[in-house]
DNA sequence: CTATGGCACGGATT
DNA sequence: AATCCGTGCCATAG
């Protein structure tokens, strides 16, 4: 197959090295900019549409290379790297792309900013533009208004009218909930945004609107009680918002600011690897595809190569750099695909159960046995998994380096622990019961896992118990 | 007095 | 070398 020839594994110069490790870091969005900044400010590097045969210009039924030139190609100068939307491999059989229709994904933005008013183009009075631009800037790190809308009014000079207005056409745009006053409203606005007419999106509204607090701190009870509903209905309410909606949209980029909250599963975006089951063999190997930011022939303009060997001498240094960086760009990003893949094929084999059947099945492992196992430094792996989230087949869409965590499988036990207590457990009581199963941790461990997880103390749980008895 | 959270230390991991 | 993580100690709230 076409994808990536063992030429790229040679010897690596020290630059070489390091612009694969700086490539390695980006998520997919970070390197689709990357390479269309390359293209756009150099000249010898060139991309060609994926449908067409990079050698002879036929068109191509697949990704597969054109009969004609295939033979050619392996003498043929300077890399070239396929690039697909969606590069697909199955774990056992070796790697495979897999061919995929194309399609055109949305402009994955950098800047969250710039991402939404690119959609609100067609929605926006141009005289509101610099408007919204104020307004985005003044959002704090989760997306949320900072500032009163009258004091934005006031700094802008417009009437708070219409900054309301555009207040509000922004927190319809994607991510929704954007510029809202907080996480209710936000939650509020995407359920705007989905069906009203469900039962259930009512009962979410309600809880949402009358018992926030409550909600919080789980007390589906005493919410039953207030809103007069039965407490089987506000659990699934309250399943069906944690599944739907996220109450930190900002989070949901990574690119920009912090990192999306550890633990919590609620990361939406478009992810970088996306692990499903086959669909004609469930329970055979699971199918890994690693997407790539951008589709295409990515490879070293020949027609630049051959000019500059007719110039001759004339040469000037910087067509000849130009050559250099591009061809060292194209092995750069090879190297990447290729760390990539190996990568996830060791994780898919490795850590099926966890990526099937949960957070407990998580074999711990470090990235210092992974790098071995694989062949590469371990701050390569370090790097492989910064940066990316991967889709699972249940939909949950993590952090790849949630692979890492060591204390995920016993989080998940505490987890089961305290919704089977008969009674409240006491940190202590926890420890021990860990204990009994094979898990040594400290009492002080458990506290700490605890508050991760979300879960109350044991008092507090108490409480909860009481409102539910009477 | 007991359960818990804050702070800080040391060892492991990156 | 920098960071993360588990843990012990101690103050505090109930």
């Amino acid at each position: 197959m076409l994808q990536i020839q063992d030429q790229s594994l040679r010897p690596l110069t020290t630059a070489h090295l390091a612009q694969t490790m700086s490539l390695l870091v980006l998520s997919n969005q970070e390197l689709r900019d990357r390479v269309l900044a390359e293209l756009s400010s150099n000249p010898a590097l060139e991309l060609l549409d994926e449908r067409v045969c990079p050698e002879c210009h036929r068109p191509l039924r697949s990704a597969s290379p054109c009969p004609v030139c295939s033979r050619k190609r392996a003498s043929e100068d300077g890399p070239i790297v396929f690039l697909s939307p969606r590069e697909s491999l199955r774990p056992r059989s070796g790697a495979r792309f897999q061919e995929e229709p194309m399609e055109t994904e949305p402009a994955a933005p950098e800047d969250l900013a710039i991402h939404i008013l690119r959609q609100l183009a067609s929605d926006l009075a141009p005289e509101d533009r610099p408007l919204a631009i104020y307004i985005l800037a003044s959002l704090d790190e989760d997306g949320f208004l900072r500032d009163h809308p009258a004091l934005i009014a006031k700094a802008t000079r417009s009437s708070l009218d219409r900054v309301q207005r555009v207040i509000a056409l922004i927190s319809t745009a994607d991510p929704v909930g954007l510029a809202t006053l907080g996480p209710r409203q936000a939650l509020l606005a995407q359920l705007d945004q989905i069906q009203h007419e469900q039962p259930i999106a009512t009962l979410a509204r309600r809880m949402l609107e009358q018992t926030f607090e409550e909600l919080g701190r789980r007390e589906f009870d005493k919410i039953a009680h207030l809103l007069g509903v039965r407490p089987r209905q506000v659990h699934d309410a309250a399943a069906f918002i944690h599944a739907n909606l996220n109450p930190y949209p900002a989070r949901a980029y990574w690119g920009s600011g912090r990192q999306a909250a550890p633990g919590d599963p609620n990361v939406y975006h478009q992810p970088d690897i996306m692990i499903s089951h086959n669909p004609v063999d469930e329970g055979g190997p699971l199918m890994v595809e690693i997407f790539s930011p951008i589709s295409g022939w990515l490879r070293v303009n020949p027609l630049f190569r051959k000019a500059m060997v007719t110039a001759g001498e004339s040469t000037s240094e910087e067509w000849s750099e130009h050559l250099e960086k591009a061809s060292l760009f194209v092995k750069c990003i090879q190297q990447r695909n290729n760390t990539m893949r190996k990568l996830m094929q060791l994780m898919v084999s490795q850590q099926r159960d966890f990526i099937l059947k949960g957070p407990r099945h998580l074999k711990p492992m470090t990235r210092a046995q992974v790098a071995e196992a694989i062949g590469v430094h371990e701050s390569t792996v370090s790097r492989a998994v910064a940066n990316k989230s991967v889709a699972l087949p249940d939909g949950r869409i993590i952090p790849l380096a949630k692979f890492f965590d060591r204390s995920l499988s016993v989080r998940d036990r505490i987890k089961e622990i305290v919704r089977n207590e008969q009674k409240p457990l006491t940190d202590d009581e926890i420890a021990s019961q860990l204990r009994k199963e094979g898990v040594k941790i400290a009492r002080r461990t458990v506290a700490k896992y605890r508050a991760m997880e979300g879960i109350l103390p044991a008092r507090l749980r108490a409480a909860r118990q009481l409102s539910q008895a009477a």
